[in-house]
DNA sequence: ATTATCTATAGATCTATAGATAATGC
DNA sequence: ATTATCTATAGATCTATAGATAATGC
């Protein structure tokens, strides 16, 4: 068994150096670089088939289409936000404060990390379809364990239903916002970056840390 | 001279009520909202024709294409930000957190007031293109703004030009971000909203009103 | 005559499928 | 034999233009 380079089927008419990743992995990359850069509808099949380094037609022997792209990478960038929320919500040893600062520390850390702006991908026109109603549960989960945080501070804990609502949104509009903002000065470290948003959102919700 | 009704010009296919704006206007009108909600790539000039009451072709006796409307309409939502934006900055009669304040307000309202989610415009991807170069001098001409409002700010007045422009970008992202956020809740009354948001701002800031 | 609109369409895509091809595996 | 890839293309768009048409204006 010699050691790279042997491959069962027809050679790729453009010969690269093996990336390391399955050919399904290296469509998602390419995918999520073409989308949050030029947009989901303006991306086409072709740009991101030559992009993953393989003809139009071949990515359909992984994929079904655009949409299981879009799809798959909305779903893969919410759910490990969604695991540290509902660990946090679990979490009765800790202030409220603290776990709401460490959720937006995770969450703007985590999109921001990546090589792309995972972010933009939330806020494409086209996510509004029926199709990804899936993705927006799991969002509307995450944005609920926001709330819930929120309504477990000290300074909000006498808002009537409707003004605390207004603060989820002002916080969730922040972490959305920063993480879009981001791509202006993608050169900042992410984790300095994460943590002030993360202060700035307690700020906004009236709390401090370890209080 | 009868009232109405009377037109020069081959009678569209369609009739519809007069809805007293111009044709030109009533395409922008469409594309606003299909735009917004669909995405830049995702509407056809059919669409947007024919949602403005008309045939795909005769929108080019209008406009040049869709680009253009999009330029155009990117043009008039920054241009009353910004016109705010200068007022703001020249009028020293007024503490820099009361005038910082009054910014976030208005840009706030400004977008939220309208039929449609104009803010979601900013940030659809297409706009990065260099067509859009033009819009995007003014909206850093309006960042510049609120970067010279913060820095004016008592709480913020010994920070580096780095931490300077993090609080800038907290805050920016924070009004970005609601607008965005805005379009789950397009009920709640855009005015309360921004005065929301704007105080929100100021708590990034670390700053108060009146301050 | 001027104007606003229409219908028709050329040319350029773009997606998804059909079927051929060139490797390895046994 | 199996697999991954290729080339080719049908069918469905989508944009922008050409040229016809149906009003009013004079």
């Amino acid at each position: 068994m010699p050691p790279t380079g042997r491959k069962v089927g027809r050679p790729r008419a453009q010969q690269r150096p093996d990336s390391g990743l399955s050919a399904r992995d290296e469509l998602l990359g390419a995918a999520a670089e073409l989308f949050t850069s030029r947009g989901y509808s303006a991306t086409t099949t072709r740009a991101v088939a030559e992009r993953a380094g393989m003809r139009q037609a071949t990515m359909y022997h992984y994929v079904a289409g655009k949409e299981d792209l879009l799809a798959e990478l909305l779903e893969s960038t919410v759910t490990p936000s969604l695991a540290v929320a509902r660990q946090l919500l679990a979490d009765d040893a800790t202030s409220a404060e603290d776990r709401l600062w460490e959720l937006c520390r995770s969450d703007v850390a985590l999109l921001c990390a990546g090589p792309h702006n995972l972010g933009a991908l939330y806020v494409l026109p086209e996510v509004q379809a029926e199709r990804f109603a899936g993705f927006h549960r799991v969002r509307t989960e995450l944005k609920d364990a926001y709330g819930q945080l929120l309504a477990g501070t000290e300074a909000c804990a006498d808002l009537d239903k409707g003004e605390l609502a207004l603060r989820t949104d002002l916080v969730f509009g922040l972490i959305e916002g920063v993480i879009l903002v981001h791509r202006s000065d993608p050169d900042r470290s992410a984790d300095v970056f994460a943590a002030a948003t993360a202060d700035a959102a307690l700020r906004i919700a009236g709390a401090r840390r370890g209080g």
